[in-house]
DNA sequence: GATGAATGAGGATTCATTCAT
DNA sequence: TATGAATGAATCCTCATTCAT
């Protein structure tokens, strides 16, 4: 027994020093940017030693990395389901409100993923994973755009589908940006029009006029 | 003669080093983002000695602020003239024109304003820098709101400039990402797209159902 | 008890690199003067990287702060009961061999001190350090003086406390730079006769003639 | 005429330059010292370009060891006769006016001589000068003690001379740092008395109890 | 595993000195 | 000669990373 408890009990400590490393990065992260942030500063936050910060990873580049993975995987697990072909058929509308509304929550919970998203200062490899995210979600939404409108080229396709990950990153920021509340709230919505209005001349149905507020 | 000419020379060099040091410093504040670049980075990029760099600014930050500005006064006098009350008259769609062509234009030739924009890395002075010029183009953005919608509350009125000014930068960032050519006039086109279908709806005027494409 | 000894041993071992860090400091003090030395001069002379230096202390100010204030405290510890009642009563001759002896054993053991002291290049708050030790002294003699001529008005009193000092100063520098030995005893005396005849007078006995030699 | 002329006039002007520029090093160097004083700083205070500073001089320690030198011929020349026969034969506290007055006066036209002297900071050659100049003020004290006493060893002389020296710089120091006035010259009258005190045992003559004050 | 002291290369900045004008 | 811009080595100091305990 003990050669297997003692072992997986020293990874599940493993995993919650690595937790707790990922979640002081990840606020650090947030309020210094990658590039001013130091390992001592991470550790710190973690309550833990430099030392033994890189007993769990390589180098600060390893963190970030892994930091975007995981939350990659959350964001995943959590709300990948938004994309099934039963959702597919809603009307735009309701395909917004399914599909962004656990974007929004998540990045609420996990505002690092944003920071680490578009940092202008994430050197090399973080980079990469962030395009092969980037990517990934691209594709969901030409997905829908395709189930849409499906007559429309693939460039065209493409286009719509990076200006709409484009403004959905930007409403993302504001939104986040907004203290909780009535603001935050008139914030999605405020998004979601765009998106709605930007979008829905592919579905063909006439947009039934709404006044602006 | 000569007491004039030469000082007038030597002032004549002091200002293309100083053009050709931000120039560089524009460079690598692009490529890394203004944390990472370090000030020998910069003299080194201008083919430069760290000490000739001190001798035209005190100080990595001074470097930002003075590019910063002056890619401000290069933005007002360039096209500082599109909000005019002419101009405030024209239908939307034109209105958009005469005043995201310039702006993208001016961005398209000036990469680093949107790096030290949304710079998520930048630190104290330079911040508050960016943030009046960000109030200052929110302002003009939220007239122009008031003009064609009148009636809308401050709330409803800053809520839609904040979102219009944002998709804004996203469609930047996308316009900018994409090689010049054909390929970033689409997407310039398609950021048009995106705030006449946002906005046309404050302007009473139906929206003569432009197709996707 | 390891939750005690590790923390004690560590504790030792950062008294033990602060001490080496300030005997080191205080050597290239002593050689090349507290503006000339460098911060990795010191660490050098300390056998120690830079880093390490400024583990322990923030900045080269700190260091000659922190090694003012442990000489001042040493200085006060071994030598302070020097102005005791008791010895105020003494005649003038024992009086200096009692005040005199412990302050010139303690700069020969401790040379930095006078470099601290008259250094005409420290700048800002390790000269504030230093006129408050310097004051505090001028307060002991004058009190001795005091108790010697009490008829003497203030400005009489502080002139000659200040003369003292000031021969004393030069003699230490004398005795500081014979070889140890008797030449050195020799300085040593010599100041004590300076001292002895410029402050006999004060105390109404007549100076029983003593031939120089 | 003008093979003669022009060239007078450019050593002339060039005599006037270096002037200015050891005038300037003067006042920085005492205000600063050696070593915390730029080249740049002299230049500066001398109004002159840096270029310029080095037309004169190959080096900063160039400059403090030709500021010394012409301190020390100006000095020999304004007070070298205080050691003539003549005066020589005068009683000590008479002595004691001839010798001492003009070198504090000197001392007071020129602070910086006593700043180079005792510096701390002056690194390699200019310490030598000092010593050599040292060396010749010691002798000097040496030959009026050798007439005093002319029965002490070398080593007693030599002593002594030492002594009054030391306790003549000490004094010196004070004597600058008191505002010019009353209290100067209080100084310097105590000066005096400490010299007086410590040197007239070797006349043989009594020393008419001088009071305190 | 954990600790935190130690390392040393690197970054910002200065300054003695040189050089084109 | 005078100028002041240019240089680059040297400072002070930081921080990613390693290592003895």
């Amino acid at each position: 027994m003990s050669e297997e408890t003692k072992p997986r009990r020293r990874q599940a400590r493993g995993e919650r020093r690595i937790a707790q490393l990922l979640q002081a990065a990840a606020n650090v992260f947030c309020a210094y940017g990658y590039t001013a942030t130091s390992t001592n500063a991470i550790a710190r936050e973690a309550s833990v030693s430099p030392g033994t910060l890189y007993q769990y990873f390589p180098n600060k580049e390893a963190i970030a990395i892994e930091l975007g993975e995981r939350l990659l995987n959350e964001m995943r697990e959590a709300h990948g389901q938004a994309f099934t072909p039963a959702n597919l058929g809603l009307p735009l509308p309701e395909l917004l409100d399914v599909v962004v509304d656990p974007m929004i929550a998540f990045n609420c919970e996990h505002p690092v993923f944003l920071a680490l998203m578009h940092g202008s200062d994430v050197p090399g490899r973080i980079a990469e994973e962030h395009d092969a995210l980037h990517a990934n979600l691209l594709n969901r939404v030409q997905e829908v755009i395709a189930h849409y409108a499906p007559e429309l080229s693939v460039e065209d396709r493409t286009r719509i589908a990076d200006m709409t990950f484009a403004i959905f990153k930007g409403g993302l920021q504001l939104i986040l940006a907004a203290p909780e509340g009535a603001e935050r709230d008139a914030a999605i919505t405020e998004l979601k029009t765009v998106l709605l209005r930007y979008l829905s001349p592919l579905t063909g149905e006439p947009l039934t006029t709404l006044p602006n507020r």
